[in-house]
Parts: C-alpha cells; sequence; structure tokens
DNA sequence: ACTGTTGCGGTCATATTGGTCACGGCCGAC
DNA sequence: GTCGGCCGTGACCAATATGACCGCAACAGT
C-alpha cells in the first residue's frame, strides 16, 4: 500500500475545477490522477469499474453539490455497496449538519472552496502521512498507535504564516474581534488585550490583507483618521 | 443540540461489559445511557425506535466482535439507513484493515479493550467537545473552523513521552506546576527547579502540547514575547 | 476663506527579551 | 568500553515594546 501511488478520482461537475483539481494533483508525488467523473452516477461506475479492474480507487475527492446527488448520497451508497474508499469532500457549503453528515460518512478531510494550492496540498499530505503510518505497522499495538494514525489525519498543520506574527497572538486577536458588534480601532484591540499599538496593527493590517476584516477609515475625531476593523462573517 | 444530554446506546454482547459501559457513562456528566442492544439486528432495531419515538441516539458505543454481524457492517447498515449516529467503536481486535474500514465508516473514536476508566472518559469527553465546537456556531464561517472542530475529535491527549523527557523530571514539573496559583513561565520553572531555560521548555511545551497546561503569551514588556503555563483544573 | 496650530494615529528603526536549534558532555545500561 | 538517552550551553532567531517622526484632519484665529 505504501510502495505505490496513491489513486484518486476526481469527482467534479465543472470541467475547469476538475482539471485544475487533477493539475494540482500531478504537482504532489504519491498521488496519481486515475480519472474524473462529472457526476454522482458516474463516479459509482468509475469505482465499480476500477474495483472490477483490479486496479481500485483509493481516494476520492467529492465535490458536495453535484448535478445528479449530493455528494453526501455518492458517499453514502459507497459505504452500503462495502467500498472503503476513503473521501476528501470539497465544497463551497459550510453549512452544520454537512459537516455532521461528513463526519458520519467516513469523509476524512473537509476542504473549503476556495482554497489555495497550499490548503489542498497540506490535506493530501496529512491523508498521505496517514496511510503511511498505518502501512508502518501490521497491526494496532496500543491504543497510543491507534490514537496517532488518527491524528496524523486530523491534527491541523499550521499554514505558513508572515514572519512576524505569532500563532497565540494571531488566535487572541482572532477571537477577540469575533465577539465584537461594532468595528474596533488597533488602539481598542490593544487596551483590551494588552498589546502595543504596533502589534495590534501587524495583526490587524495582516488579517485584512488576507480577507478576514473589513477595514475602513474613522472620521471625525481630531487627528489622522483611525482604521476600523470587523470581522467578515 | 447542546442544551441536552448526549443519548448514548451501548451495543455489547457481553452482559458485564455491557454493564461497566454503562456504569461508566453515568459518571460523566452530559451523556445519558439510552440503552443497550445485544447483538447488531438489536442495536438497529433500537436505533430505528429512538428515531420513531423521537428522541433519536445521539451516539452508539459499539463493540466490534458481535454474535450475528460484526461492528463494521452494523455501521455499514446504519449509514445506509441514512443515520447520521456518531460511533465509538470499542474492540479487542487491533487488525490493520478493522481500523481503515472504522475509518470510512465514519467511527469518530476507536477504544481498545481493555482501557481504564480514564481512556474512556477521555475519548468520551473528546466527543462532547467536538459536539459543542459545532453548536457553538450555526455556520462553518472557515477553513480554521473545520479543522479545529475536527481535530477537537481525533487529536490525541494521551501521547507517549517524546524523546528527551524523563520520568523523574516530568514528575517534578507536573508537582511544582500543581503547587503554583498564578501563572508561571519557563524562567521561573528554572529557576525553582534549577534546571535549564530550554530543559524547563522542552517539559513545558510537552505538557501543553498533550493538554495538561494552558498556554498563553504575556504582553507588557519589551522582548519577546514569553509564554507563561498553568495547570489545567 | 485661508492658514497655522494642535492632536492623534500611522510608520519606522532600534533595543530587548525569550524562543529555538545544534552540538557536546555526562551518566547509566548492556 | 561503547552506546544511547537526557540535559546544559551558547549562538542565532523571532516577536514585541518603545520612542521619534510623519501625515492627516479638525479647529481656531486672522
Amino acid at each position: 500500500m505504501a510502495d505505490r501511488d496513491i489513486r484518486v478520482l476526481v469527482v467534479e461537475d465543472e470541467a475547469i475545477a476538475a482539471e485544475a483539481h487533477a493539475a494540482y494533483l500531478d504537482r504532489l508525488t504519491g498521488f496519481v490522477h486515475a480519472g474524473t467523473a462529472g457526476d454522482g452516477h458516474a463516479a459509482l461506475r468509475a469505482l465499480a469499474a476500477a474495483v472490477a479492474a483490479g486496479q481500485p480507487i483509493d481516494l476520492v475527492l467529492m465535490d458536495m453539490t453535484l448535478p445528479d446527488l449530493h455528494g453526501l448520497d455518492v458517499s453514502r451508497r459507497m459505504r452500503a455497496a462495502g467500498l472503503t474508499t476513503d473521501i476528501i469532500a470539497i465544497t463551497a457549503v459550510r453549512e452544520l449538519h454537512i459537516v455532521r453528515g461528513a463526519v458520519a460518512a467516513g469523509i476524512v478531510q473537509y476542504l473549503i472552496k476556495p482554497f489555495t494550492y497550499a490548503t489542498f496540498a497540506q490535506k493530501l499530505v496529512q491523508y498521505r502521512d496517514f496511510r503511511l503510518q498505518l502501512a508502518s505497522q501490521s497491526a494496532m499495538t496500543s491504543q497510543t498507535d491507534v490514537d496517532l494514525a488518527f491524528a496524523s489525519l486530523r491534527t491541523p498543520t499550521d499554514l505558513p504564516r508572515p514572519k512576524g506574527l505569532s500563532e497565540g497572538t494571531l488566535g487572541a486577536v482572532i477571537e477577540f474581534l469575533k465577539h465584537q458588534t461594532v468595528p474596533v480601532s488597533s488602539s481598542e484591540v490593544m487596551d483590551q488585550l494588552g498589546i502595543s499599538r504596533v502589534t495590534a496593527r501587524r495583526y490587524l493590517e495582516h488579517l485584512a490583507d488576507t480577507g478576514s476584516l473589513d477595514r475602513s477609515p474613522r472620521y471625525g475625531t481630531p487627528g489622522r483618521p483611525e482604521n476600523e476593523y470587523a470581522w467578515r462573517r
């Protein structure tokens, strides 16, 4: 299992997106694009055909919004057919019950569109590590082994952060902003979190640049206009 | 979802073990024992009956070795029936393909028999946290939110002691931290225990990673922020 | 209406401090 | 005696505060 490439089926109705996923796959070592299906029934047929041909699919990149069936339905039918093929969900839908259903359907990763190549690669590499971890031993010898394997599947490996920003501070700023109902200025963030104005601004600017925050100037007071930031919902 | 207890069905053919699991459940807040099934078909009937009664089961503690069906088969049939009930597998079997199948069947945790109450409680508490995290927001607003929810489900809190850490020193650090009323920095641990800052940090970081410690940066002074640690109660 | 003044936040360079890493030494085990 | 595991050392890296300076808008006086 570990000594051959992971065969991936792309299930995606939009041709452009499907091609993009396939192109992404080619850039990763250890994965091979084994085909594309444009709707749910085609996906199920392709999976069955691959089994019949003795080259079963290892992993499905499944778009949740398909023309005929919902991605979750396709997943359920796969399970009902006894397939243990792993599934990574790709979706623009962020509804709660979809996530819950995904967990129950045995979906190993959940990618929200739009995503960057870095995010895509991270999720797939995590999955590859998970397989390697399982393959490296013939049996789970202890609870710890199982926990580690599961963890390698689901522990987020933090995405590259620009220099000068720390994990903890960034989290604190985000957490603070999420709880605000009105836009806040960098001074307010400084006071509330006990950090300096300069530091507060660095994080706010970064979040605004990456699109997580709305930024707008605030007039009416003496002095240079003050930028105020609001969490984008 | 978050404001009521989690209804749990115990599926276990050995009466003694089933009773033990139920007793364990009673000791945990937020969980309620909703019934016991002695084999696979009984489990499926109980699940359907609970749905019909308007009190669906939230979680199944499923033994894998049942007299009639394998636990994985029961899980697959649940999925085929459209149930999104979560499943925690309990098994003495450690074979690889069982673990792989469990992932595909949407099994959220995997407990290996025999286990202690502490291990049992840890897995269930993790699951409870996962539910709370999902319930705390109406929709997943970002990839990070989804990642965090998945991580809270499967991050091991039971990491083996990594290399470079000794039993004795670890115990000393824990003992010291337990007696502190305010968070301490690695420098303070260094001074008090007479070990180097690097060593102190190794242990503090490990404990923080495993969830035994809370870690937060301390601002207000020039220089890189200092992490302070507090024993989590 | 124009202009200088004032006040406040943005910007930048620098000092400061703790985190991080690689290496080496010591001690116990086999 | 050698090897491996644990810890300390010191150099380097990273993240923050500080303070001086700049820019912009309001305000007041002419």
